[in-house]
DNA sequence: CTTAAAATTGCAACCGATTGCAGAAACATT
DNA sequence: AATGTTTCTGCAATCGGTTGCAATTTTAAG
């Protein structure tokens, strides 16, 4: 336990102030070349650190960013976490990282916390069961810089980065349209979330787009769990006539619900294609292949920390851009492949086609 | 942007000092039931939010952990920050996270970082070419609490919560020679890590203890990708006789590999059967599914954090718990399963039997 | 050699909460 | 009523950098 090393004794060390010492370490440049160097050495070689918290006091200004995420534990999130993490570490920004495990009472408790905390800026992906963004309101009258990403609120003037949900599921049910299918059913996630709905509505407006009949029981809302792509597949078992056609809301359904059915004897993609969402690894896993709907998360992540940093430099200005959408496509693998590609067939299935 | 409401400012519209308000605001014994009141309705109907940072300056402690990770992009580590964050949120504590990208020189500019954050304790799982661990020197003689999990330094008095890396490869290797393989290969990570050299000894031993002769040219190390597994599974098939067994230091690589064998016209486990390492969830998809030694990431982050703030609190005495060791065991699937199990046939291979 | 301009340095007042110690007020005991 | 206890409050110093402004030193110009 020895003694902390403050810019005062550094500064008693040199004979000289602590002010200059102050700005010295800052390479402040009023400082004199050699005095800095003075300074640097006498740091170094007496084992100085500087204290954040004097400083952050003094500066109203943390370099800190909050995040708070539904859950760390998803293939998407943590690619978004360390993309976040990348940019920010790079900026010279830390990160506070903040579970809501899905419910909006942790989400509430940790917004307090991270405002608490003084952050410099927050990134925030809704929980399932968040119903309004009040808990954000410091923030807002404060003139924190807050950003959602993916999970984002609902008709509200708020910065977010998104990818285009519905374009998306548009793309994915016209993609099994064109490969023949007829019947399409639709596995959603909770459909108070944006992106489900958005997902949904994607679906609907292919289905129309192509004159076919949406229909209510086509579509099952779940938790997206593994489990849920079993209890899934055995409604769609129950079923008659079969659909011909799945576009599932994630991947990890998706690849469950695969399974369940290769069990019961279907063949995918003869008896009924599937596609999914997210292009988790678990896509080229499975088999066959799973098509799915390939979403940027480590892009998703640099992107959003990378523009509140920019809007904290005044670079840009957050408020103004609205909202980011990130391309997202269509990769195209075995599991929804009635018609055999008219281009040279793919090869491992590895890189499939893209639409 | 409202002006920031301080103690002074509630200490003055209720005429009374700082000193009560600070005090009533901690709840302070020695505070007036009706005094602690009135300072609680006035800081609500205020707005007030406590400033953390002069509180952290003035009570030298901060209820922050600070977190090194090699990489929030693996599933593994997911699970580690999931639990983690769960523990220490409950416990009111805040996580800094930072990524080494498995390079030493971001790790110690990351130790430094977190050291001028005046974190209350580190948990660190080390990067692949950390030489040493000069730069948590600080940590120590500071007496700041340093608790590393999974990969940890070699030879050292640390705190650590690791597996039985030795016992759980001697196990998975054992189980591989009791369904009667005779020519095991190993696929290995960085020999530096101290995970992927205790697993090569665990895999030395159980041949030695079955008198299987050890041959170096039998153990591949890679870097673990999935890439990697692609390379190995080449190597694998140019060797003649043909290898008849496989024990993979991960499932990413494992899978990968039986992938490519696949491809090649190797029957999996009739001609090699083959052993991962994690369990993640891609071995329940891959087919058939893999045998792997499951290892408790959630689990290993809540006793990593509990650990810490047992000790910050005082509870136990971390310097003294030397090294906490999980529970692993082995999971046993198809993909190893060249004889039949003697005790009823596990049915789906969800959750087939242990060893 | 003077004087003005430029380059450095230092004083002292913050930032906002915490806490040891002393003093005041309220209550209890003869 | 006097004295001893308890219960509450407040003073003032402290944590360790930062920064506006003034003072001092150096350099340049006349």
């Amino acid at each position: 336990m020895e003694k902390e090393i403050t810019i005062y004794d550094i500064a008693r060390e040199l004979s000289i102030s602590p002010t200059t010492v102050s700005r010295g370490l800052n390479n402040h440049p009023a400082v004199n070349k050699n005095t800095k160097q003075k300074i640097f050495d006498a740091a170094a070689q007496m084992g100085y650190r500087s204290n954040a918290f004097a400083s952050r006091l003094r500066k109203q200004r943390t370099n800190t960013l909050g995040v708070i995420v539904p859950r760390l534990d998803s293939n998407f999130q943590s690619l978004v976490m360390a993309g976040m993490e990348k940019v920010a570490n790079e900026a010279g920004y830390n990160l506070i990282i903040s579970q809501s495990l899905e419910t909006a009472q942790k989400e509430i408790a940790n917004a307090r916390t991270m405002f608490e905390n003084r952050v410099d800026g927050l990134l925030v992906s809704l929980a399932y069961d968040t119903e309004n963004i009040d808990h954000f309101e410091p923030f807002f009258s404060k003139g924190i810089p807050l950003l959602f990403y993916d999970r984002v609120p609902e008709n509200k003037q708020c910065t977010s980065i998104v990818i285009n949900n519905i374009q998306a599921a548009h793309t994915a049910t016209t993609h099994l349209v064109e490969q023949g299918c007829q019947r399409i059913v639709h596995i959603s996630g909770n459909l108070r979330i944006n992106v489900y709905k958005d997902r949904l509505k994607g679906y609907k407006y292919a289905l129309m787009d192509h004159n076919i009949a949406f229909r209510e029981n086509y579509v099952i809302e779940t938790n997206l769990s593994e489990q849920a792509g079993v209890e899934a597949a055995n409604k769609i078992l129950q079923m008659d006539p079969l659909p011909d056609g799945i576009f599932v809301a994630n991947d990890t359904c998706a690849v469950s619900c695969i399974k369940t059915l290769k069990q019961a004897g279907i063949s995918i993609p003869g008896d009924i294609a599937v596609v999914g969402f997210n292009n988790d690894p678990i896509t080229r896993i499975i088999e066959p292949n799973l098509t799915s709907v390939d979403y940027p998360g480590g892009e998703m992540g640099e992107v959003a920390v990378r523009s509140l940093i920019n809007y904290l430099d005044g670079v840009s200005d957050v408020s103004i851009t609205n909202t980011i959408t990130l391309r997202s496509e269509l990769v195209v693998r075995e599991s929804s492949l009635k018609k055999k590609l008219t281009a040279p067939p793919a090869k491992s299935g590895k890189a499939a086609g893209m639409v």
